[in-house]
DNA sequence: CTTGACCTTACAATGGTGGGAAGCTCCATA
DNA sequence: TATGGAGCTTCCCACCATTGTAAGGTCAAG
């Protein structure tokens, strides 16, 4: 299997699955005479494990500890269910990062006219002073 | 005012506000004989502006554009609530982004027993296959 | 044997931001 | 007045993850 067989197998493109093993992500594959890379059975199923945990929102450097865990067939469940559990307040923090900005917005919005008048108070909040460090100094 | 107090009053980092004029956000200063950078109110002004639409999660790119409907005092006030109604729609797809990859974690993670035990249905999932593009080959 | 698809490496760009080096300027204090 | 330190200047590099491109080698089908 070369290297691009291995992309449609796994969902990676051929692209990164050398970026990958530039980075130490995946070992370096065997190769044939002429150079080629050859994925076996066992790397597509890493490959596919990476895709999986890019797909969650996992960073690279959090898909090698998830590869670590993964491998590691002695690891207690608690240790990948904390890893995980981690993750998922991260990303509710940006949820809620997300809603605070959408909503500000659609509150803005909400109190514009949105007619042929110029008159506009999403913008005019926007320029608006000390709003983004709420002020607390000296 | 200079660059750093610019900065201060502003809410974005000299380097920034340097990075905003190579790239053509904002306008360059005057300078004094040295080569410092000037700014006036209207300057902070419009630098608070952007700061203000960068944490309401615009892009650089979509901040010009709202500093050329800001600029344009006799725009529809309706072309900013269309332009700020699309940012809300995009930012809610990313929220269900987000959300889906957390309840889809958080449903790996109910069913892993998180105790001493190896056997972890969160890593056996990532490994699965055809989760990432659904099966619609030929 | 030619052609085209695929492989190889290497380098650049993206979007925003931070960090730092090397050199100049300003201002206050000794 | 000299000095020192803070702040300014430009320039280049790093990050993250990915895509694009260019120049060249290889494989398989016709």
């Amino acid at each position: 299997m070369n290297i691009g067989q291995a992309a449609t197998a796994s969902g990676v493109t051929a692209k990164m699955i050398r970026y990958y093993e530039s980075i130490g992500l995946i070992e370096p594959p065997i190769r044939t005479e002429a150079g080629y890379r050859i994925y076996a059975t066992e790397e597509i199923h890493e490959l596919r494990f990476i895709k999986r945990a890019r797909t969650l929102g996992f960073s690279i450097e959090e898909a090698r500890q998830l590869l670590a865990l993964w491998r590691d067939k002695s690891r207690a469940s608690a240790d990948v269910k904390r890893f995980a559990m981690k993750h998922v307040r991260d990303l509710e923090t940006k949820i809620e990062e997300l809603q605070g900005m959408s909503l500000t917005l659609r509150h803005l919005a909400r109190t514009c006219h949105g007619d042929d008048r110029p008159e506009c108070p999403i913008l005019a909040d926007m320029a608006l002073p000390g709003y983004d460090q709420p002020p607390h100094e000296q």
